[in-house]
DNA sequence: TTTAGGG
DNA sequence: CCCTAAA
């Protein structure tokens, strides 16, 4: 019996020390603390500014192509490996291919890592190469993961107005063993990135989506049967737990001849992406660039703002001109990215220059195949479900976008700083395969690395949209589509996830984009951090609410009656000893709302109901034991307990 | 580790 | 529920 105390212990930690670092004990909390999250944190707000990128892109091309569709999607992989308790997530990276696509070889999805996280799950997957379409791959959709974003974020290029409509598609998230799923249909048909954590499982509607590679950008694709190709890669990364790779394909389709899909990939580890043309369309327009590499229609220029002093983080690829639809791509996709500041601005910024897009002249244009974030370190209790486990994903996103980042411009390896300095001038729109982005923080917070732990949340916060809130799966689950279930999380599957890591590493594909720490100095130092964000996100877990049922408040109430309201620790044991989840601490905590609920009006009253007759004897306890130091007793003082329960309020017990 | 309270 | 000062 006894025995039990370590079992609370463990969840009462907190309190005394910081203690964290150690962990094991602690089960709630969380023990890592980083610091250094900051020189993390910049990727994410590549993948929002590319996310917004795609979006508008989707968007822009949507209304402006034709009835076309294209779709883009972006498909990260990720090589999940589940720790029994904790994952890491890795190096986040995003992919993104732009429309046209062309796949590059790395594209082709390796078994080793893919298949760890898809092939419980997914068995079609990949493969298709022939062409497979793989209909329900477990893909993360960028819009989603954007959306989240924006809403945390408040990034606004909200995915909807991208106008496509795009696909629905069903974003299955699967962490280790747990499946999220979001229906998330969104518009941005185009856009879907995955994240690591989790593989996202995705099924479009119509479109399937095959892995491939690309091989040449010329050829793009090898097959676009379906409209919307995918490109998985997996840097492989032997990240421990976790990584998380993002790719980002796009799909296009066209009209008849099969939508040609694109997929770039990009490469986290490798080089740069060059330019690959892919294209389909792509008229654009645009014009070309100088002389950026022979990008042709690709549509994509960039546009580099130079506002601030950030631009964007990743590269683009051109695209060549494939065909000359190009829809999809439209310039105006391109991404342009001027500044991301934060991610809100990058949004703004892509929006913006959509519209701008058209500049023609002399727009370099380029592509940023993907950007690796930094690690994230995450650790989450056992009890956490898949939605907290979202959640803290996003929040982890949002706290490194809420900062504003700051892009650095790398040419050749060398970093550009003067801001006014035009492409031309820096030799950007020639060497475009050269250019690369880093992404300073310039938040706060973040330390450099892993920082920051994200609390875990309870409940799942179920989407008004999709019907059923997430779901999750421990295991993988079928990483096909799945209907949006409506389970919650169990505590059991809280208990998968509780302790998750997840770390994104930046990735640093090619050699564009470069770990922010290196170069912003500011960016550090700016980080002193925010408290909040570090403490919150290390500590904070809190513990997923619990509510107690009538029939514990019943066993407290006899346990309380019996014992008295100082000896928690006996009432725990007496009453709750099979009870991990509910502390001593716990136990005190609710005596203490029992009383409160008891002396308020039923009408004010939340929650479940408690029968009066329990409030009643709580009230009675409670309050013949504030008369009666209930220690003095000792043992056992089930006495004033009889007395109480038939009498009334507290009258008299004693007498 | 527990208790006791404030947050 | 969390966090902590005290014990």
């Amino acid at each position: 019996m006894v025995s039990k105390k370590r079992l609370y212990n463990g969840g009462l930690n907190g309190y005394q020390a910081p203690v964290v670092p150690k962990a094991p004990r602690s089960l709630r909390r969380i023990s890592h603390k980083k610091s250094s999250a900051g020189s993390d944190i910049c990727p994410f707000e590549l993948l929002a500014t590319v996310a917004g990128k795609l979006l508008q892109e989707s968007g822009s091309s949507a209304s402006s192509t034709s009835p076309e569709r294209k779709e883009q999607i972006i498909i990260p992989e990720e090589d999940v490996k589940q720790e029994p308790l904790e994952l890491k997530i890795n190096p986040l990276r995003l992919d993104y291919l732009d429309q046209g696509c062309t796949a590059e070889s790395e594209f082709v999805p390796e078994p080793s890592n893919l298949k760890l996280k898809l092939e419980p799950a997914l068995k079609d997957l990949p493969h298709s190469d022939n062409d497979s379409v793989l209909e329900h791959t477990s893909v993360m959709t960028t819009s989603d993961f954007l959306k989240e974003v924006s809403t945390n974020v408040k990034l606004e290029a909200s995915n909807d107005k991208n106008g496509v409509n795009g696909d629905v598609c069903d974003a299955n998230i699967d962490t280790n063993g747990t499946k999220v799923q979001t229906d998330a249909v969104e518009d941005l048909s185009a856009v879907k990135s995955c994240v690591n954590n989790c593989v996202l499982s995705k099924s479009f509607n119509t479109t399937h989506v095959p892995f491939y590679s690309d091989p040449a950008p010329s050829a793009c694709f090898p097959r676009h049967r379906n409209n919307v190709k995918i490109g998985i890669r997996d840097d492989d990364e032997s990240y421990c737990s976790f990584n998380q790779h993002v790719t980002k394909m796009r799909a296009y389709r066209f009209q008849s001849r099969a939508g040609y899909r694109r997929i770039r990939k990009m490469l986290t580890t490798t080089k740069h992406w060059k330019s690959i043309p892919k294209l389909k369309d792509y008229e654009n327009s645009n014009t070309t660039s100088r002389g950026v590499k022979a990008f042709d229609q690709n549509r994509k220029h960039i546009y580099m703002r130079e506002r601030c002093q950030a631009e964007s983080a990743s590269k683009r690829r051109k695209l060549s001109h494939h065909d000359s639809k190009p829809d999809y791509v439209q310039e105006t996709s391109s991404e342009s990215i001027s500044n991301i500041p934060a991610a809100k601005s990058v949004t703004s910024s892509v929006i913006s220059h959509k519209s701008s897009f058209q500049s023609k002249d002399g727009h370099v244009k380029f592509s940023i195949k993907s950007f690796k974030v930094p690690d994230l370190y995450i650790e989450m209790p056992e009890t956490s479900t898949v939605g907290s486990l979202k959640r803290t994903v996003v929040e982890a996103l949002t706290t490194i976008l809420g900062g504003e980042l700051d892009v650095g411009v790398l040419l050749q390896g060398k970093k550009i700083k003067d801001d006014n300095t035009t492409l031309q001038q820096t030799g950007i729109s020639l060497n475009t395969d050269t250019l690369g982005f880093i992404l300073e923080p310039n938040l706060p917070q973040v330390s450099q690395k892993e920082p920051s732990l994200f609390p875990s949340f309870d409940n799942h916060e179920p989407l008004p949209s999709s019907p059923a809130s997430p779901i999750v799966d421990v295991g993988f689950l079928n990483p096909s589509i799945d209907p949006p279930v409506a389970s919650c999380l169990d505590n059991q599957i809280e208990n998968n996830q509780e302790s998750k890591q997840a770390s994104i590493k930046e990735m640093v594909d090619a050699k564009a984009i470069v770990p922010i720490r290196q170069l912003n100095p500011e960016a550090l130092q700016i980080v002193p951090m925010n408290h909040k964000v570090t403490k919150k996100s290390e500590l904070s877990q809190r513990r997923t609410r619990r509510p107690f049922s009538v029939s514990e408040v019943e066993a407290l109430v006899e346990a309380v009656e019996t014992l008295g309201t100082g000896r928690w620790r006996d009432v725990k044991i007496r009453a709750f000893d099979d009870a991990n989840h509910r502390t001593y601490v716990d136990l005190k905590d609710k005596w203490k709302t029992l009383v409160h609920t008891a002396s308020i009006s039923p009408q004010q009253r939340r929650g479940e109901p408690v029968p009066q007759d329990l409030l009643d004897r709580v009230l009675a306890a409670h309050s013949f034991w504030s008369q009666n130091q209930s220690k003095p007793h000792g043992k056992h003082q089930t006495e004033p307990i009889q007395t109480l329960r038939p009498v009334k309020v507290g009258q008299e017990f004693e007498g």
